[in-house]
DNA sequence: CGTCTATTTGAATGTACTCAAAAGCGGTGG
DNA sequence: CCACCGCTTTTGAGTACATTCAAATAGACG
């Protein structure tokens, strides 16, 4: 639990014991269960999430009340909606656990004295940032270029084992297709 | 120019005198004539741009040999390709200068430097890096959301003098739509 | 003024969607 | 342990949105 996020920090900054027992003082476990959300839509996300286990799901819901998938989370992911995190707003988007989910979270407030009192954490967050933003742009260049045939071996690819874990309906949703059309194309191939 | 940034900076963070003059000499002015690139596809991105003046695109070229505009930079934004700028990896895109434009350059070097000697930079690039981030995201939520339709009428609505600086193919394949489509989106309203 | 580039028009086509219904699958209670 | 219920996936028909391709028209610039 503490080695997981230590280790996740070593991969990018170096930080001595005391910074990082009292970067870890700043957090709190927490234990989400199937079908539980970690953030809902119309509320402000307070937190920012590290998943030591379990997987989520982001999503909001559109004018016809479906719901749209736009980004699943799994270990060792920090998860939030960064921009109602950021500008502290109301979000759009949902944030729910599929599976059993254990996380560690940290409040804006905390971040923010976090930041003040340990700056070297304020390289560690420049560089999950930059990695966060190039993996969304890796995700949108990919949908566009890609046709919804492509993005779905593309998807099966990429994360085998993951397809297996989450309902095909979401897996739809996520390539932004109709599970109808999804069904067809599995078919086909 | 030195006071462009400056005043951008004081957005940010709080950067004493001595602080920003040191960070100013790691920059370089720099020109680019209309069609000129600041960065090409195969070539790895040495730079980061703030732009001082003038708009830039980035695009890459698809499989039928067709270019795709993935974002239009103005005044006052950094770009560069992150991906390749990060991982100093080749780069998938070309950043070209649509008008003349005046930027501040700083190359990853410098920049990596920067940030061991002005410790304050980390604060300043890991938000800049969070409102690209939320930015980039707002725009995948919108392209996902809204109709092609939708998306044009937004643009125009969100910067309409900027429209006017661009070629209108440029904008359908900004918005992901042949130019023949927002042709025909343009006469229906 | 002529040439090159950008935009519009139109017809044929394809990709993906909607809606309705059937089939499959998994968990729960009797 | 089986039967049923609810949820997920598949199937199919009809349709809409957006594309391709070719050609005509308009616009910009030297």
């Amino acid at each position: 639990m503490k080695e997981k996020l230590q280790h996740y920090i070593s991969r990018y900054i170096q930080l001595d014991d005391s910074d990082f027992e009292h970067f870890y003082s700043l957090l709190q476990v927490d234990q989400f269960s199937k079908k539980e959300f970690l953030l809902e839509e119309g509320k402000i996300s307070r937190n920012q999430f590290f998943i030591l286990e379990g997987l989520v799901r982001t999503f909001y819901t559109d004018h016809n009340g479906n719901e749209k998938v736009i980004q699943f989370g799994i270990e060792n992911w920090w998860v939030t909606d960064m921009d109602s995190f950021i500008n502290q707003q109301v979000s759009m988007v949902t944030i729910q656990a599929l599976e059993k989910t254990k996380v560690l979270s940290i409040s804006k407030t905390k971040l923010d004295q976090a930041f003040l009192e340990i700056p070297k954490l304020e390289r560690l967050f420049r560089i999950i940032t930059e990695k966060s933003l190039v993996a969304q742009q890796r995700k949108s260049h990919f949908f566009m270029k890609a046709s919804s045939k492509e993005r779905y071996l593309g998807l099966i690819k990429a994360i085998p084992n993951f397809v297996q874990r989450v309902p095909q309906y979401m897996i739809a949703s996520y390539l932004d297709i109709t599970p109808e059309y999804l069904s067809d194309l599995r078919k086909k191939h």
